[in-house]
DNA sequence: GATCTTGGTTAGGGTTCACTAACCGAGTGT
DNA sequence: ACACTCGGTTAGTGAACCCTAACCAAGATC
């Protein structure tokens, strides 16, 4: 069954889409909070109250921002992690599939740990569910290069993210500079993440 | 000229460092959109208004506590770096003390890499060149135990307080994990700063 | 002890904003 | 052709919120 999609149809998915686009770089910008129906519409041409015609509403559609970017990150760890059958080759996968998202997505980055408490109650279990799971291939990967308590690798985990997600707080790179950014990123990350304990 | 403080005074300073330091934790967790003026007011007693009789208004509230916590950072490590002649261990001593920082006051941290937008022009031009004086600390000592250019000095210093600064975003350690929870971060940090430069 | 200062109160003005209501005109299907 | 769907419009409602106004009582000053 094809899916009949007429021109309205299509007109739709590309408004969603674009509405979605701006509330990120929106959010990003200025928090959930600072962000009024209306600066969304009016950035894609249309005004305020149609916004309802693609979202029930503001919260909805940060949810959906936020749903979207945690899926994507779980299905391409996912598939990353699984094209490395080598335990260090997949750490390394692992962390230049995150840089590369962290620079090209750099405002839904921002808006995930930001307002992630703007959410509604099921959509902020959905998306602690995804990121939980996200950092669960991380500690797997870890866990093959070195030992350590749960606690431990968690920590490691989640300080790498920081190191990585702090990209969208310094001033945006040029492209030609971002391919270089991402080299000093990754090589920093691996290290951090096997860095000797402490004596 | 001793400085003839009465009752009242200490009083009203008393009642303006719990503000201070409510609004810190409820803009953390709410951000500065977020939090209303009765919000901040109830948290110490008082209730609305009478937050008008310490600060000149809510921004002027957001100024004070991210000036405080810049003002704190420089001066701390500027102390830091000037006690350290060895330039490995004056490394070493700015990341223990900012790991410190961040553990201690994860909310204020928090508050300022998420709501410097919120602050007036003039506020958020200040924080900017206490931030400027800061990471200036860090790269002078980075210089000393490894070469690169200026951008990539400074974006190995942002990522590292990337990874310092994730502690907030973390579950909160109890007090007994905190300490291991510090080295580890400082040896990670340690670590990514004087990564080999990818080949 | 009278006067002034000051940190608190409640009431209200003005604005912003999420969301609803009512309507409209073009695309869609028969 | 014609009824219908639907994504858009403007007007409006109710709530939240920053800030001001007016007042009050306790502490400070003489």
């Amino acid at each position: 069954m094809t899916t009949q999609t007429t021109a309205r149809d299509r007109a739709k998915a590309e408004r969603t889409d674009a509405l979605l686009a701006a509330a990120a770089t929106l959010f990003a910008e200025r928090g959930y909070p600072g962000v009024s129906l209306e600066d969304i519409g009016s950035a894609v041409g249309i005004s305020g109250p149609a916004v309802y015609r693609h979202f029930a509403g503001k919260q909805a559609l940060l949810g959906r921002v936020l749903l979207r970017v945690s899926e994507g990150l779980v299905a391409g760890g996912t598939a990353v992690a699984e094209d490395s059958p080598d335990a260090e080759e997949r750490m390394r996968a692992l962390i230049r599939f995150h840089v590369e998202f962290a620079l090209s997505e750099a405002d839904v980055i921002r808006v995930q740990d930001r307002d992630l408490a703007h959410l509604s109650e099921a959509d902020r279990a959905e998306v602690r569910r995804l990121q939980r799971t996200y950092i669960g291939l991380w500690i797997s990967a870890l866990d093959a290069l070195r030992a350590g308590t749960p606690e431990e690798q968690r920590l490691r985990v989640q300080a790498c993210f920081g190191l990585i997600n702090s990209t969208p707080h310094s001033t945006r790179a040029s492209a030609r500079a971002q391919a270089e950014t991402a080299r000093v990123l990754a090589a920093m990350a691996i290290s951090a993440l096997l860095a000797d304990p402490p004596a």
